[in-house]
DNA sequence: AACTTGATTTCAAACGTTTGAATAGATTAT
DNA sequence: ATAATCTATTCAAACGTTTGAAATCAAGTT
C-alpha cells in the first residue's frame, strides 16, 4: 500500500522538472516513504523542509508570508516556493487553524435552499466575505428542525466564527443556541426579527411592502380586491398584512372578509403554489365579485394565475395579480409577475458586514448592540397587473 | 506568559471540586475568567477533565465514545457527560481532523447556484452522504475560473476526502487538478463527461432526452417543428441535439434548417430565456409556418412562450413549447411547460455514492476506474404541448 | 506471599502548523 | 578588542484532540 503511493510520487517527481535551483528532483518524497510509515497522503512542510534541506520553520516563515519572511534570503525564499508548488503543496487548514486560532469562517445556515428567496441571500453572504478572506460553510437546513440542529452543532464544532441564519422559519427553541452563546459566537439573522432575544437581525419592511402592492392596485382604480395572507407561523405574515391593511384605509377601500383567506402552515416551498390555486377556485365559486388578487408570495400568485387560467379566465384583463419576493419564476412567466421586490441580495450583504463588524469589535468586548436593520422593498410593475374591466 | 499560564492551572485546579459528583454549578468557567488570559472563548476537554477532576485522556475517551469508553465507570462517565452538557462543550473538529486524519468532508462546487439545476443536484448529495457521516462543503463558483480556482484550493486546504463537481460547463485547465491528484483527492463530476481524464462522470442521457422531445411532438402529430439548439461551449448541446434528429428521422420528419437556431454562448442562466424570445420573434418575422417549437431547456422554453404570447399566439393552440430539465418555473408557470424531467436529485445521490465507494476502497489502492454512469430521463407532459391546430 | 487478572484511569507522543525566543555568523560602531 | 546590530536560520512549545502503551489499585488465584 505505502509501496504503491511511494511509486507514484516517483513517477511524478521525475517527470516535472528537468532543470531547477539545485536539489536532484528525484528523491524527496521517495526516500522519506522508504524510511517513513504513515503517510497521509498529503504533501506536508516538512516533505518540503527535507527537500530542500531547511528546518519547517523557515519554510512555514515563507510559505505563511509571516513577517519574518523578509529575513529570509531572496533565494532560500525561491527555492522554497518552486519546491512547494512543484510538489503541489496545500497548507493544512486544520493545522493552521488549530494553531492560530482562527477559522475564516462563517457558518450559514439556509432554512431551505430550494425556497429561491435564498439563493440571493447566500450569493450577497458570499459576496461580502469575499474581501473579508473569509469563507462561508453553508448548510441547507431543509426546513427541519432536526437537521437545523445537527448541522449548527457541526457548526459549532468547525469553529465557525460568526453564524448567519437565513430563515423567515420557526427554530428558537434549540437548547444549541444557548451553546453558540456558551462558546461566544455571534449571530445574525436574515428574515426575520429577533432583536427581544439580542440576536443583530436584517429583514425587509414587511409592512411598507403590503403597503406599495395595496397602492400599486388602488392608483389603478381597483376596489373590489380579495388576499391571500401569508401563514400563521411565518414572521412576514402579519406586517405584510397590516401594510395592506393601512393602504387601504388610506385609499378608502374596505376588504369583504369573504374575500380574504390565509395559507395553511406550509410544508414545502411549492405548497403556496397549491394555496394560490385553491382559493381561487373557492372565491369564484362563491360568485363574489373581485377584479384583483393580492398574494402573500410570488409562488402564491403563480397558483392564483394558474386557479384563474383553469377557470377561463385572463389574467390581467379579467383580474390582476400581485405577488411578493421577485424570484426567478415570477418574472420568466407570461404574464411576468408583478411584485415587490426585496432586495435579497443586498440583505445578505448587510447581513455579513454586520457579522464582520460585530467580529472586529467583538474581540474587545462581549454585550454588543443587537440591532434591527430594515431594508426597503420596491415595487416591480409587470404585466399580470392592469387596470380592472379589461384591456390595460 | 508562562509562569501566567501555570497559576492559572493550579488555582483552578485547587477550586473546582468541593463535594462528590454534583459540582457545585457556579464556579468553573467564571473562576477562570477571573484569572484567565488567552482563552479561546471555546469550552475543552481540559475545561472538562479539571472541573471533574479527571484526566484529558478519560474526558476524550468517553466523549468520543472510544472503544475503551466501555472500562470507564458508569458513574465517572456520567459525570463527564453532564458536565460537557452544561458547560455546552462541542468537540473541536479542527484537532480532532488534525490528529485522527479524517475530515468526513466532501468539497462539492456548484457551477452556479442561481441556475435551478443545482439545487436538487446539491439537495441529492447531501442526502447520500448523510447516512454515511459525511458533510458537504458547498461552494458556489459563479462560473467564474477565478472563484473555481480559489475555492478549489480552499477545498484542498480543508482537506476534503473528496471532491464533487456539479458542471455542464468548462474548467478543464486547471493546474489544481494536478494538485487534486498529487494529494490523492478522488473527484467525481456531475452533468459531463470527463472520463477521459479519467474522471468518474454522472450524467443524464441527453441523446435519450433529446429523442423524447422529439417523439411526443411527432405522436402529437408535428411536422413543422422550430428547434433552439443549446450554446456550444456546453456539453449536452450537441447530443440532445443528435437525439432530436434521429428521433426526426424516425419519424419521417426532415427540419427546415431555417427554423433551427443556436442559443449563444451564455453568460448568465437567464439569457436562455432572452434567447427564446427573440428567436420566436426572428422566426415569426420570416413568416416560416411551424406549430411547435423544440427549446434546449425550461428556461428557453419560457422565452419562446413569452415571444409568442407577445405575438399574440397562444400556447398551445396556436403553437406548443417543449423544454428540458424540469426545473420549478416549468412547473408554476401557466400553461405549465411539457419538458424532458433529467433526474437531477438521483444524480447528486448516485454521485455521491460513487465517491463513497472510492473513499472505501480508495484506501486500498490507487488507480480506481473511471466509470461513466449515465441515468435515463423522463417526458413529464403539461400543457404547453397539444396537436396542431387548435384546441387540444 | 508472590502472581495473575481485570477494571479503571493516566502518560505521552503525535497530527501539521505558527511564533516568540534563541542561535550562529557576519558586520559595524564604540 | 568588545560590544552592539544585522542577517539568516532554527528551537521548542503550543493549539485540542486521539490512542497505544503503561500505571494504579483491588480482588482472586496459585
Amino acid at each position: 500500500m505505502h509501496a504503491v503511493s511511494a511509486s507514484f510520487f516517483q513517477s511524478a517527481d521525475a517527470s516535472s522538472m528537468p532543470g531547477a535551483d539545485s536539489d536532484s528532483m528525484l528523491n524527496e518524497l521517495s526516500q522519506e516513504d522508504n524510511l517513513g510509515q504513515q503517510e497521509s497522503g498529503h504533501v506536508t512542510l516538512s516533505h518540503i523542509a527535507r527537500a530542500c534541506q531547511l528546518s519547517v520553520s523557515t519554510v512555514s516563515i515563507v510559505l505563511s508570508g509571516a513577517p519574518l519572511s523578509r529575513h529570509v534570503a531572496e533565494k532560500t525564499r525561491k527555492r522554497i516556493q518552486t519546491t512547494a508548488r512543484r510538489l503541489g503543496y496545500h497548507p493544512d487548514a486544520y493545522a493552521r487553524s488549530l494553531r492560530s486560532r482562527r477559522t475564516q469562517t462563517i457558518g450559514v445556515i439556509a432554512y431551505d435552499m430550494s425556497d429561491p428567496f435564498c439563493i440571493p441571500v447566500v450569493s450577497g453572504i458570499d459576496e461580502g466575505l469575499q474581501p473579508a478572506q473569509y469563507f462561508s460553510l453553508l448548510v441547507n437546513a431543509q426546513t427541519q428542525r432536526k437537521l437545523f440542529d445537527k448541522y449548527l452543532r457541526m457548526i459549532l464544532e468547525r469553529r465557525a466564527e460568526g453564524v448567519i441564519v437565513v430563515a423567515s422559519w420557526v427554530f428558537e427553541e434549540t437548547d444549541l443556541l444557548a451553546d453558540i452563546e456558551k462558546n461566544h459566537v455571534p449571530i445574525v439573522i436574515v428574515g426575520r426579527d429577533l432583536t427581544e432575544r439580542r440576536i443583530t437581525s436584517v429583514l425587509v419592511d414587511n409592512r411598507a411592502g403590503g403597503a406599495l402592492m395595496m397602492r400599486h392596485l388602488a392608483s389603478l382604480g381597483h376596489r373590489n380586491i380579495a388576499v391571500i395572507r401569508g401563514p400563521e407561523e411565518l414572521f412576514d405574515s402579519a406586517p405584510r398584512w397590516a401594510g395592506i391593511r393601512q393602504a387601504a384605509t388610506e385609499a378608502g377601500i374596505r376588504f369583504d372578509s369573504r374575500l380574504v383567506s390565509q395559507l395553511p402552515n406550509l410544508s414545502n416551498p411549492k405548497s403556496g403554489f397549491e394555496g394560490g390555486r385553491k382559493f381561487v377556485a373557492e372565491i369564484l365559486a362563491t360568485g363574489r365579485k373581485f377584479t384583483a388578487v393580492l398574494a402573500f408570495d410570488d409562488l402564491t400568485a403563480l397558483g392564483v394565475v394558474r386557479g384563474l387560467v383553469e377557470a377561463g379566465l385572463s389574467v390581467p384583463e379579467d383580474c390582476s395579480v400581485v405577488g411578493f419576493d421577485d424570484i426567478l419564476p415570477a418574472d420568466v412567466a407570461t404574464p411576468g409577475i408583478t411584485t415587490i421586490r426585496q432586495p435579497l441580495h443586498e440583505m445578505g450583504l448587510l447581513a455579513t458586514e454586520l457579522m464582520l463588524h460585530a467580529l472586529k469589535q467583538g474581540q474587545g468586548e462581549g454585550a454588543q448592540e443587537a440591532g434591527l436593520r430594515m431594508v426597503q422593498p420596491e415595487l416591480v410593475v409587470r404585466t399580470s397587473s392592469a387596470a380592472p374591466g379589461g384591456g390595460k
